[in-house]
DNA sequence: CTGTTAGCGCATTCAA
DNA sequence: TTGAATGCGCTAACAG
């Protein structure tokens, strides 16, 4: 049941009916005042203006754009965690430039967890916000597919695999274990792995990656959130427990940062005492020299761009989904290898 | 009977009375299988979908909006060159979330040129697209101004002072000054300035500073565009006609990471032989050991929200503008001071 | 300068 | 299950 939702019990809001009631005045009177027309009596305007300062009035932009004939520009909304990680800002940059320039409008939505993504879902859905919708690394269960399918909303997801949902990835698996090899390869006896927490499915792909060069029995600690600090408290803990820890497979970049810092403070020389892996190579890992397992973040921006457009454009299309190369970048966290092979190489995935 | 939209020259967009005409059925059965209702035989089900297929219809959503009676959300548009640096992404997190608290849909917009901002604001102003406006690191004319006064559209000014227009903002000039200063007790006895563009206000607010410090015939030399490899190019031109500057003034962190890389392709030790101060303190300057001047970013946001909220909700409220401080943050860019003191301070602008 | 009127495209009764 | 009619809140002719 519907209807008047947003105003249970409260007072209805005021249209411009009541303003022109109010002020002694027909709504065209009203409409005029409200677009700043000129042919106003300074009077009268004034009137009119009381009288929505009185009732608090709002005009509706539904009922403004409706009736002003303005263009119905396809409207997509993104969800991400878009300030969790400098990652995400990596692949919105390509979205936004490449829907603007298909004349499209992109709505970022910052979606911090599960919770708040549904709130915002079930908000979207309900109010019929947007023509077509961009998951950024999180899924949907069933019943929401078939919301989406119901009401023809079309969707795509980004660094995350949904079955039958098209979608642009990596093998994380395949990184972390490339990650792992390559500290082996460059010498560590003995590596942990600084995980996160399993909600993203990024992070327990990556830790399986991670065991399945690791073997089984690896240290693994999983910071409680993917922040610096957190990644601190973990290696601080990791190498308490076992100081022989010559290597570090982190399951992304922030908590590879917190990870170095915490080897600083415990005195542990980079990379001569223990060499750290990161993953993501979001912006500034170069200056920082971290060695770390490059996602195509432009690439996956681009990609979700042109999926969306087309799904908007011919509903009916099919969009393959894809999945893109992994890079190992080969910086100053890691030693260089004996070998005469390139400081890059890629995954063969 | 209802008809054609207006839209003038084009083919005008198909409506549900289109679909209904073709598909040979009612509107309001067009309108059950747009919402996925079940009471619909498949039958006609399946030629609605066609019709709607056929004629590439796509549903007005301002008329479903304002038939729906869905709730009239005050939408913000926030202007800012959101992907230029870090620092945006950390003064619009606070936004997104008061906002988001207050019930307030927010739409972000990058904005990379005075171009695209004009662009973007002639059509948000033409469509009427938001309730209120924040201006992030932007100014706007008076034609402008007025044009919004016309459409009583409330705008602020973040990090930007605008005359009459209520705006929370740093002193630009104090901070570098500060910086420049604290390059000057730290040992530097020259010190050159890595300029930025000077569309940018802040870029100039801060030469002056430098300038005001340094003397007016300090090195200057601006960087091309904000990047780090026009920071590196200007750098490299600074070192080579002027060998004994050892001290480097950034107008931004961003200019100070290419600064520091720079450097280090030249084999000049940071901060023996040069030392290095940037602006901003953007996420993971800590980690890189640079000396800055950290801007109050979280704050900015919360203010840009706070005021935002009030201005909409009560649209003749007078909203004060507000400076905030500036933190000189010292890190391993600089020489420690010889003396005790702290190794922040604040201006005492 | 101002009021009256007629839609904008769609969701939703209410009959059929 | 379906169709005809009504109105959402506002803008824009068109009269006065």
């Amino acid at each position: 049941m519907r209807g008047r939702a947003a105003t249970i019990g409260s007072v209805p809001e005021p249209t411009i009916y009541d303003i022109a009631r109010r002020a002694g005045v027909g709504i065209a009177t009203v409409s005029r005042v409200l677009n700043g027309h000129q042919r106003v009596t300074e009077a009268t305007r004034a009137a009119v203006q009381r009288a929505m300062d009185d009732l608090g009035y709002r005009p509706n932009r539904a009922a403004r754009r409706l009736a002003a004939g303005g263009p119905n520009r396809p409207r997509i909304a993104a969800l991400l965690p878009l300030f969790s990680t400098d990652f995400y800002a990596s692949v919105a940059r390509p979205i936004a430039h490449e829907l603007m320039a298909a004349d499209m409008d992109l709505v970022l939505y910052d979606v911090a967890n599960r919770e708040a993504k549904n709130r915002l879902l079930d908000r979207i859905v309900d109010e019929r916000a947007c023509e077509a919708l961009i998951l950024c690394s999180m899924g949907v269960g069933p019943e929401r597919q078939q919301q989406f399918a119901q009401r023809h909303i079309p969707y795509i997801c980004v660094d995350y695999q949904l079955p039958g949902v098209p979608s642009v990835h990596v093998d994380n698996v395949a990184g972390s274990a490339l990650a792992t090899r390559h500290l082996r390869e460059a010498g560590a006896k003995r590596i942990a792995l600084v995980g996160g927490p399993l909600t993203a499915h990024a992070f327990r792909d990556r830790e399986q990656g991670f065991l399945s060069v690791a073997g089984p029995v690896a240290p693994v600690l999983r910071a409680a959130t993917a922040t610096r600090d957190a990644a601190r408290a973990a290696v601080r803990e990791l190498l308490h427990a076992d100081p022989a820890i010559d290597g570090l497979v982190c399951v992304n970049d922030q908590l590879a940062v917190g990870a170095l810092e915490e080897l600083a403070a415990l005195g542990r020389r980079v990379p001569d005492e223990v060499q750290v892996m990161g993953f993501d190579d979001q912006p500034l890992m170069d200056a920082l020299g971290l060695s770390t397992i490059r996602q195509p973040m432009v690439m996956f921006g681009s990609w979700a761009a042109q999926a969306i457009i087309r799904r908007v454009n011919q509903p009916t299309a099919d969009i393959p989904s894809a999945e893109l190369a992994l890079t190992l970048v080969s910086r100053r966290t890691t030693r260089p290898l004996g070998k005469s092979s390139g400081s890059r190489r890629k995954t063969s995935a």
